[in-house]
DNA sequence: TTGCGTGCAAAGGTTTTGCATGGCA
DNA sequence: TGCCATGCAAAACCTTTGCACGCAA
């Protein structure tokens, strides 16, 4: 896998740094530019696009499009560990969580065998509540 | 759910028409409207997006968003019924599949057991390749 | 006749692209 | 020094909205 490709940009640090330090959630390109800028360290629109692809590209960033409205939302994943897994994704809260199961890895196989199509879990979210969300609020 | 609620008017007949003729695929706004225009019936692309937003609304048509570079999907699943199962969809051609499956409809018991999430189906949808693109071509 | 549906055009927002400059290696 | 990255501004796109007119009930 490619691992930090191109050069070493402050921009680029910064955006990573953001990214990492909001894992739990997901942001969007307008939320990123204006806690850069707040933080004395502005980045061009275009700059956090263009490093977003590359970094959705490699697989560090996942990206999220709801409904086009709002824009498109990107989270940080990881470096690769995150692809052998599923993802659940609370529609409420917005959190992400990571869901290593035996019973969720034997579901690949299962559709491949039975349906003939190959999932790729890197693509695939399940969007539903998560506990704190369907219990606290109404 | 409100079934056909407003007027009936030969934009809505049409649109529906090409919807449900196209229930196994998913179309955009654009394709829909140049297909219209094609046919003869065109239609204003503000009522395109106010229809299907109805639809939407009464869950007769998915929207998907992909990555909003080609804007918004949208796809026929009738009225109702298409709530219980997954759906798969290829990501190469577009084919959306329907999985009625005992397996995969454990599937929500077992997330919400061991893990609390609520698993909503009809916003889930698993993305990968379909038989035929994974044979076929590369 | 009443009021929703439609069309056109303009507005709003997000994302992309061209081009010259700046900075990493 | 070479080449990628950045910024700015303009362009391209998709989607929404205002307003007047048409049409279903």
């Amino acid at each position: 896998m490619k691992r930090d490709s191109g050069y070493n940009t402050r921009q680029k640090e910064k955006l990573l740094d953001y990214l990492v330090g909001n894992k739990d959630r997901h942001t969007s390109v307008q939320e990123i530019s204006s806690f850069l800028a707040a933080e004395g360290s502005p980045v061009g629109t275009a700059t956090i696009y263009r490093q977003l692809d590359k970094l959705v590209e490699s697989g560090e960033v996942r990206k999220y499009s709801f409904d086009g409205k709002t824009g498109a939302c990107y989270q940080y994943i990881g470096d690769g560990t995150c692809r052998e897994h599923f993802h659940l994704k609370c529609l409420r809260c917005g959190t992400l969580i990571h869901l290593n199961c035996d019973h969720l890895s034997g579901l690949n196989e299962h559709i491949l065998e039975h349906h003939g199509f190959t999932v790729d879990p890197a693509q695939t979210v399940f969007y539903g509540v998560c506990a704190d969300c369907a219990g606290g609020s109404r």
